[in-house]
DNA sequence: GTATAATGTAATATATACATTACATAGAGG
DNA sequence: CCTCTATGTAATGTATATATTACATTATAC
């Protein structure tokens, strides 16, 4: 399931470890979500869309096509 | 933490059962996400907002001052 | 006033998000 | 080379999202 947030984090010249630390969670754990292999939270995708000044459609939507044929 | 699920669920005409059915999961799932007692991972909240033609931010989106004071 | 549909919610079980610890790799700079 | 920073990822444990089953409440319609 790809994002947007590797792209948004380096904007904001943050490091994994720094986002991490903004948002309360460990480096690991952005680190697989950027790598498309979490599913993260509703609660943690908005935590870690305030903390790269972006919204949940900008890091996080997926178009329905794209949708249809994800690997989940 | 709330959300717009439920004006969105009823202005597309659904039921929580007939939501959950074409999101794929139970009607109780749907109802705690309404409630605002359940955090409901990407992947449901993508399926849910394709299923009710909204996006992320129209029925998921939290403001940052609103979020400081989310009880979570 | 009793069926029926829609919703709320409780108890228990299972799958998985996330933490913790740890190690490995790649690149930059000395 | 060696060191340091940033990143990927594996193993194991814990918390919690979600399923399953079931019952209760409310409103509508007959």
């Amino acid at each position: 399931m790809q994002n947007q947030l590797k792209i948004a984090r380096v904007t904001m010249n943050l490091t994994q470890q720094q986002l991490a630390e903004k948002v309360g969670v460990t480096r690991q754990t952005i680190s697989l979500i950027e790598k498309g292999k979490y599913n993260p939270t509703l609660k943690l995708c908005l935590s870690i869309c305030h903390a790269v000044n972006k919204t949940l459609d900008e890091v996080f939507w997926i178009e329905k096509e794209e949708w249809k044929n994800a690997e989940n």
